[in-house]
DNA sequence: TTGTACGCGTTATCAA
DNA sequence: TTGATAACGCGTACAA
């Protein structure tokens, strides 16, 4: 026997296919009979009924359903933050239907087609660069959407990002009551807001103190180009005493480095991070860095996300996430650098 | 103007929507006019039309979605499983629904619901505890499944687990032939099978050398339980050189513990993990262990799957995935321990 | 090779 | 408060 429907129900609560329909239905529930309401439950229940949500789907032009598109699950800022996502938005009755772009253009066209295809409610998007293909594809489809920590100047949406300078004030402020003045700084790829919001706002700190020759610009946020950023640092003419890094995968690099040279942290150099990662607190020395409430990140988009699906078209808002400072060994007097 | 629909396609070809649905359908795409095709495609492609997903499912009973039960996407080892399985069927248009239980029987008991409800295609099962609710949902559903890393005694099916003897004896091996004789276990909850199979082999491997004083069996594979496994072994009066544990979780617990104790890893005693999870090869030291294809793993769940899928049902087949050894800094000769 | 007719399971609208 | 009817968009027998 295949899986009951709801004719199956109305017929052995000898009752119409719509009057079990709104005794089922949550939304309809008060309309119909105390009496008849026992007799359609009762026979749901015996027959284990589950609703079909591809009909109802079909039929209500809504799936309960939100595609959330990422670069890499891989990478470990997306697993806390897709958790959010899936939390805030479990308990009205939504499922995320999650892409992986790897950062490729064409997959993720494909992705937003799929997505699209599957009717989803609303987007979820967090692979935002300069020009990225689905912000040309969102700005016609008229979808419900929230962009997630990567914005992209000119397109008017929803988006729920960390306060990037926030973040990078605090690490500069940081190293800088620790007596540091000659800082370098490993910049992310400048096709992606928060590194272009981090680079500006290290800079603005920095103030008179600013040395533009301890700057080095990655083009991802990658070990290996942290790895590659730092020995250009280090074989630069220019010295520092302490490293603040765009991402703690770039940081990771340094430490690589660190190890590869024979350097020490931080009695060679000061380094600060900028995400708190799981396990950087397990490195030696443990990252001093910035943490960002991933998780929390995800529940505000959500948020976002469903003031849309319930009330329809408004202005965009942007929720900026306050951050702040881990302290851990990798940061230390200037005193104890050898500079 | 709403989405176009196979209507529309059709009138603006001027043939009749089954023509449309033909010509638009790689399967049935051979059955039709190379010259109506190219109307057909023209047709589409200027109105941007891309199929309705729900509408298809519905008529076609499958929705091309495959629903994946995790304990918790923030465990480590899933988000690259995770990618597996979605790498492996991407390429036959299915997607993945993710659900996470949190080891909570009542929410996976919702989550099977509501992916059912969502008429998915298959299911790939990563929670599966000796008495998981899942098993007896699964019974009766009759629903392509394939378990994953964990399975149940009794219940027929195909799975895909890791070869936990094999990862064990590698273990065991490789710190006998450091010269370690008192090698104590700590072993993961025995209502999961990798657990028992672990510290069944364990037991097997270790022979006339074993000894029960020196095993502690932790309730869950976190960080904590590792610790206060770890405390209770040195706590005790009975000596070892060696620890393995059941999982990098527990090994980082031990860690902890070191640091605690002010004690010195390998100097005072070696340590094993299990899985080489990311990040463990930048512990200090870093940390030795079994690695596991966690990719691959996803990759040959969705295989598995996939050819229920095509080919319907047949006998239940286990994949054992072969693992191998991998040694870092936390495993040295027992000549270097202080006993 | 194309058109006709129908139904997948549900809910919205209208009438009773 | 309930029943009748139709439709969501598509695919597939069957007939032409």
């Amino acid at each position: 026997m295949s899986t009951p429907t709801l004719r199956d129900v109305a017929a052995r609560a000898g009752v119409h296919p719509s009057t079990a329909s709104r005794a089922l239905n949550p939304e309809t529930r008060s309309l119909v009979n105390v009496g008849t309401l026992r007799r359609v439950d009762a026979a749901a229940a015996s027959l284990g009924y589950k609703p079909n949500a591809i009909a109802r789907s079909l039929r209500t032009r809504r799936t309960s359903t939100v595609g959330m598109v990422i670069p890499d699950l891989t990478n470990p800022i997306f697993p806390p933050t897709v958790r959010g996502v899936e939390d805030g938005l479990a308990q009205f009755g939504y499922t995320v239907l999650l892409a992986n772009t790897d950062n490729d253009d064409a997959r993720e066209e494909r992705d937003f087609d799929v997505l699209r295809s599957r009717q989803v409610d609303g987007l979820i998007i967090a692979t935002a660069t300069h020009n990225t293909p689905i912000a040309r594809l969102t700005a016609d489809a008229s979808l419900p959407m929230v962009f997630l920590y990567d914005v992209v100047d000119g397109i008017e949406a929803h988006s729920v990002v960390i306060d990037n300078a926030m973040g990078t004030r605090k690490a500069v402020a940081h190293v800088r009551s620790l007596g540091h003045q000659d800082i370098a700084y490993i910049a992310g790829p400048q096709d992606r807001s928060p590194a272009v919001e981090r680079l500006h706002a290290f800079r603005q700190e920095m103030g008179a103190g600013l040395n533009e020759d301890l700057i080095r610009i990655s083009p991802a946020f990658s070990e290996d180009e942290g790895a590659e950023a730092f020995r250009s640092l280090l074989d630069s003419d220019h010295s520092f005493t302490a490293v603040l890094t765009a991402s703690d995968l770039l940081a990771l690099g340094v430490y690589d480095v660190t190890t590869e040279r024979a350097l020490s942290c931080p009695d060679d150099f000061s380094l600060v991070g900028f995400h708190d990662v799981s396990f950087v607190d397990k490195l030696s020395p443990g990252l001093t860095t910035i943490r960002v409430p991933h998780h929390q990140v995800g529940v505000e988009a959500s948020r976002l996300l469903l003031e849309q699906l319930r009330e329809g078209e408004s202005y965009p808002i942007q929720i900026r996430v306050p951050v702040q400072l881990v302290q851990r060994g990798s940061t230390a007097p200037v005193g104890r650098n050898r500079s």
